[in-house]
DNA sequence: TGCTTCTATAACCTGGTGGCATGGATGTGG
DNA sequence: CCACATCCATGCCACCAGGTTATAGAAGCA
């Protein structure tokens, strides 16, 4: 019988949830869909795992049997991964956007004189995951935008602070000023990260800045073109000065922005040191190029 | 990083055998559907784990550290498998066809009696998994028909044999004969198995007792709803006697046929005990009821 | 040079997986 | 006692991952 670890861990959050809905919300994923994944392991199992009630989900015997063996599992995995990108003597460094990345490339090469033996990697990652690969494994360290859920998990370390402005379509009746306020910007659509990035999605709405005022969300997108191009069509959305540089598009202009807080670029990787004295090496030598302040 | 185990028994078969086509042939995949697997599993990784060459796929490093990994996790999975089932105190009785399952009914409702704390379920596999279900552990036990492959890596027992005979479409010019010589349907089209289930198949083609002459395969299915309405529109197929009772169509009828070694009734478990005692009582009540020869 | 034997690519099809809307069951509060 | 809230289940639809066949490309070998 074949699994994927992704039923695994939808199992895992049911039984720690007691519930399909809560379970559903936790893991971004509709209640249906969630229904019919528990039922298909069920059935694949022969086993009944939970018993249903109104009151929700509990595990059956056989349910905490299993539930007792799914962590292993999933670790065991995790810990593949992780032997087999040591092995590889790769070193994958996540990144979300070319403007936090500055510098960053220059410093690999010289890495790559230094370490020949080892081969580093960028790997860009859309906005699902604002930990640019780290929560899902797929990256040993990552250059992030603070802050981002899962944070807490990670060892972060900050490396600059950079202003935000904002992108608008070129016609806009502001695109024109020199400088925007943001309070003049709180009725306009917004182009919105997926609801499960959380408080990357706020701080890039800046609700903090708004006083209460309620967010108008134009556009759901997780990729730099949707972005660029939901603002060309008419949504607007912050952006950190560097966008100017990397995203150009006929139709959008941006502007620097007052009354609102800067965006910090950090430096994360895992707490448990993975790849030993090479990632040590290589994201100190970005931390000494790319620190500022 | 998500995974399934499909993929990963993909990857050991690569690994094992050195070659994309090879591992293809042994997985009963096509070798595009293997090429596509390995390198999404390399690039979701973010490593190479194989050196591609003219003559094959060799292990990088990385890929002998992954490889090493690979069994273990698999056995995790499967070791869960078996102890959920265990507790679930259910035992999952495969079987192909109804004809060879008999009287098992009542036994399993006696068993009831005898060990109420125990649930028995009876479940139908198809064709493409001659051995009913316990290649996959998706059963504790099956009644199958011999031989089959795999069958050597269980323990089975026979219970009976019973004579076959085929199905023909009713106006079939044969179909009026009360007996038929196995010689006189060389030539007919064959309802065939998956090529997957290898000497099933050929069993149930008969091809030990054509004396090399080649089969003609006018269909191929791994379901008694598709196979019976193969027969019906032209092909034939032979089958045990018991299915006369159990499948009946009114284009289709049944006629023994001389020449035709008979079909084997076995009960199949894996090897390792699973279940205990409450297996054994069940199988061996079986065995004393079907037994006969 | 032509044949064989590998892997890679292209075009296409199907079934699984997820989303939305809705139904049904069951407590709960006015 | 009825309206409501809160669960899980179901029906329908859209999309993509994964499969298949056919074919190309590269490299040994006779």
């Amino acid at each position: 019988m074949d699994v994927d670890t992704r039923l695994l861990r939808y199992f895992a959050a049911v039984a720690e949830e007691g519930s399909l809905t809560g379970a559903a919300e936790r893991l971004f994923v509709s209640q249906p869909a969630l229904t019919k994944q528990i039922r298909r392991l069920e059935e694949d199992l022969g086993v009944r795992l939970f018993a249903r009630s109104r009151s929700g989900m509990a595990l059956t015997e056989a349910g905490r049997e299993f539930a007792s063996r799914v962590p292993a599992l999933l670790d065991g995995w995790d810990e593949a991964v992780q032997a087999t990108g040591r092995a590889a003597r790769v070193l994958r460094l996540g990144f979300l956007d070319a403007g936090a990345v500055g510098a960053v490339p220059e410093v690999i090469a010289e890495f790559r004189q230094a370490r020949p033996e080892w081969r580093v990697e960028l790997r860009q990652f859309d906005w699902s995951d604002p930990s640019a690969g780290l929560a899902r494994g797929e990256a040993d360290a990552a250059v992030v935008r603070l802050p981002f859920p899962g944070q807490e998990r990670l060892t972060v370390r900050q490396l600059f602070v950079e202003e935000r402005g904002v992108l608008l379509p070129a016609r806009h009746p502001l695109a024109n000023r020199e400088t925007v306020e943001f309070r003049e910007l709180w009725d306009e659509p917004f182009v919105a990260a997926g609801a499960e990035t959380g408080a990357w999605r706020e701080h890039w709405l800046a609700t903090e800045e708004r006083d209460g005022h309620p967010v108008r969300v134009g556009a759901v997108t997780g990729r730099p073109d949707e972005w660029l191009g939901a603002v060309a069509s008419g949504c607007v959305a912050l952006a950190p000065v560097s966008a100017a540089r990397f995203h150009s598009h006929p139709d959008v202009v941006f502007r620097p922005v007052r009354g609102v807080s800067p965006s910090r670029v950090g430096l994360a990787r895992p707490r448990g040191r993975t790849h030993e004295a090479a990632l040590d090496e290589l994201l100190e030598a970005i931390t000494q190029r790319l620190r500022r302040t």
